[in-house]
DNA sequence: GATAAGCCCTCCCCCAAGGGGAAGGTAAAG
DNA sequence: CTTTACCTTCCCCTTGGGGGAGGGCTTATC
């Protein structure tokens, strides 16, 4: 099939699939008469593969390792679960960040009166005050 | 003072200054002799203010609107509370995605051995099985 | 026969928020 | 006089694509 309804079938933009084909991600046949790429199935169950790993926010390259790991019959699991792990641990870091952003900002915001005067506990902490 | 300086004041880089400097953010006095930027307590003032909004994860373009209401000494709290609670949202939006991923991540890793055998839970959840 | 529609291609510039480094000017100190 | 430590501009690099120009193809319609 051709790029339009591969990336149809993946939930991915063809400006998304052509981009993993430019840089190996999920590389199609490529008609040498058109230049059309041709997907089968098989590069479209790669596309959905990738595009569920990275709506659970791997990065592109992390998503060539796993590939690489998911078309490898004999990896060890070990190695899926690593990875994992270590994306969930960089999650659980950047929750924590988020969340002391939060708290401080929402106490900001309540010390602060939000009426027409100019007086602003808001611009008073971020000026040093 | 020159860039070293005020950038060390303010806690930033001195590319991150020149930056600021370039898009018109905090801009300096520049020696018209040597093209020295040139830096008053003031403008590091305003740098340490961008920088804490910074890592308010204040986008530079909301530290522009920011800086904005600082300097008017009429502005009604008002707005900088709104743009504060803005932000809040979406922090809590961001927080709320990142929890959700973070338990199918988990849930996926508790569910793998994570042996040597080639099964594996992740990589079935990520090819759609 | 012409032309419009709907695919596809490559190529290039754009975003945020700077980082890295080259090539070159300037100023103070040894 | 030279080294060292500043500073300048300029250009390319990053992530993950988006937008659009310019061109090519086949098919359907007028």
């Amino acid at each position: 099939m051709q790029i339009g309804e591969a990336a149809r079938r993946a939930g991915l933009t063809v400006k998304t699939v052509r981009y993993y084909a430019n840089i190996g991600l999920v590389t199609p046949q490529q008609d040498a008469e058109t230049g059309y790429r041709l997907y089968e199935p098989a590069d479209v169950a790669k596309l959905q593969f990738v595009g569920k790993a990275r709506r659970f926010d791997f990065s592109v390259e992390e998503c060539r390792e796993l590939l690489g790991l998911y078309e490898d019959r004999n990896r060890p699991s070990r190695e899926v679960k690593a990875l994992t792990m270590k994306k969930v641990a960089e999650i659980d870091s950047r929750l924590a960040e988020l969340q002391s952003l939060r708290d401080e900002l929402s106490g900001l915001a309540a010390s602060c009166d939000g009426d027409h005067r100019p007086d602003c506990p808001i611009l008073n902490a971020l000026s040093g005050r």
